[in-house]
DNA sequence: GGCCATTTGTCCGTATGTATA
DNA sequence: TTATACATACGGACAAATGGC
């Protein structure tokens, strides 16, 4: 039975070493999802029949589950059971933020880079943005700053209305691979930049430049599109400058 | 002796389920390199020493290690030891390959996401790429033109320039970030593009449109820099387009 | 509520492979 | 070659979480 046609000893045919157990398992697995053309939420095998299935030890499928799992390709609910996962940027994100933590210490060299990368597929898509630009979507951002306004007044933060801002943004250009980026760089955005100080003075500028970003669109005027982009940043480089002179 | 308390029972106090034992260990092995501020390179104590300091069994230590390798967060080599990782984008490479792998069944919505992405990073970066444009770098880049050239016409592929030219070109603009989500992009899209087929004719058509992009930066004209990348992704968006309207 | 089967989480003991000295 | 230190892999046992009865 079974041609399981496995892989292991053959494969290392000439001198480089054979690949690892965990490895293998690994490669055996996102075969697996890709030979039943499983989609994110689908379960798998549990993990004593990936051991049949696998020839491998319960050990070693773990371990390769866990790495699979800190890549979102699968999804592992305790007690419950394996399943395919949604393929996120959550490894992405969780990277960086432990970049921009290890480099905190010193300077805050990444968060700079960050702001960069930020700004530029916002002021990238311009054009695509403005040429889909609606009155619904200029309703949505509207209410965004509306919460955000109504936030600061009450001297509350208004992160939530600040993601789902900029998401609106680029939404209308239907390009996952995008919007999920512009979400994964807010996100790490969010864990580090609290490690500045941040005034009330400050949350005023952002929610106005929030504001200035909708109408530039809304007038269909690019220039003032990406100018207000860009306004919108300043604050958060000006900070960046001011921490960097004083260490 | 011993105190192992194990566990379990008491630290599920309030409400809240307790975080799981593999994942408070993976914070304890993040929060050590913090505290200790290593660098990338830099030896961590072996498994049965974060054993004993964690208060964790090796399975937990192991699998909590699995899921910090998969991030780059730290990297193992068999039988020398565990050491802080080059927190590199292999995980992002990893997530997208898979992605674009279980979508290019159906279609390749990924592959045509990606390129939307690869254009913007590098036409947004145009005006700081031209700004640091020298004769130097003009050099570097006209040298891997002509190894894409000279491969061209010896029939064999040109992976290696492609890869050095894209990275030179937003080097100027020194930001560590940038460059690494190049190359990560670079490294999904040679992953994925062989699943199309590719011509002589097309490969003649990307060297050129390689010189042309050089010529642009180099009359530091930006809206012909600007078209010449247009051009350059140009035919890969026409064989993608090809292959749905195939499907 | 309790009980039970299933599934993942954790631990231990041991043996093997790998790299350095 | 031998010895040592280390990561890799295995198998079994028990704990914890989930869902259905």
């Amino acid at each position: 039975m079974t041609e399981t046609v496995s892989t292991s000893t053959q494969n290392l045919s000439a001198s480089s070493r054979a690949p690892l157990r965990g490895q293998t398992v690994i490669e055996q697995i996102k075969a697996y999802i890709l030979r039943h053309r499983l989609a994110p939420g689908d379960p798998l095998p549990t993990e004593s029949a990936l051991c049949e299935e696998l020839g491998a030890s319960r050990s070693s499928v773990r371990e390769a589950i866990k790495t699979l799992s800190a890549l979102d390709i699968v999804e592992v609910r305790h007690g419950h059971g394996t399943y395919v996962g949604r393929l996120s940027m959550a490894a992405l994100v969780e990277g960086l933020v432990f970049r921009a933590q290890l480099s905190s210490q010193d300077d805050f060299a990444v968060l700079g880079e960050l702001i960069g990368v930020r700004q530029l597929l916002e002021q990238g898509f311009a054009g695509p943005i403005l040429a889909a630009f609606d009155d619904e979507l200029r309703a949505a951002l509207d209410a965004q700053v509306e919460e955000m306004r109504r936030r600061t007044d009450l001297g509350e933060p208004f992160v939530e209305a600040d993601r789902a801002f900029h998401l609106l943004l680029i939404q209308p250009l239907r390009n996952d691979l995008v919007s999920q980026l512009t979400a994964a760089f807010w996100d790490v955005h969010a864990v580090v930049a609290p490690m500045l100080s941040t005034s009330l003075e400050h949350a005023r500028e952002t929610v106005d430049a929030h504001a200035g970003i909708v109408t530039a669109a809304a007038n269909g005027d690019e220039a003032a599109f990406v100018r207000a982009i860009e306004t919108h940043y300043a604050p958060v480089r000006e900070q960046l400058d001011y921490h960097l002179r004083q260490s």
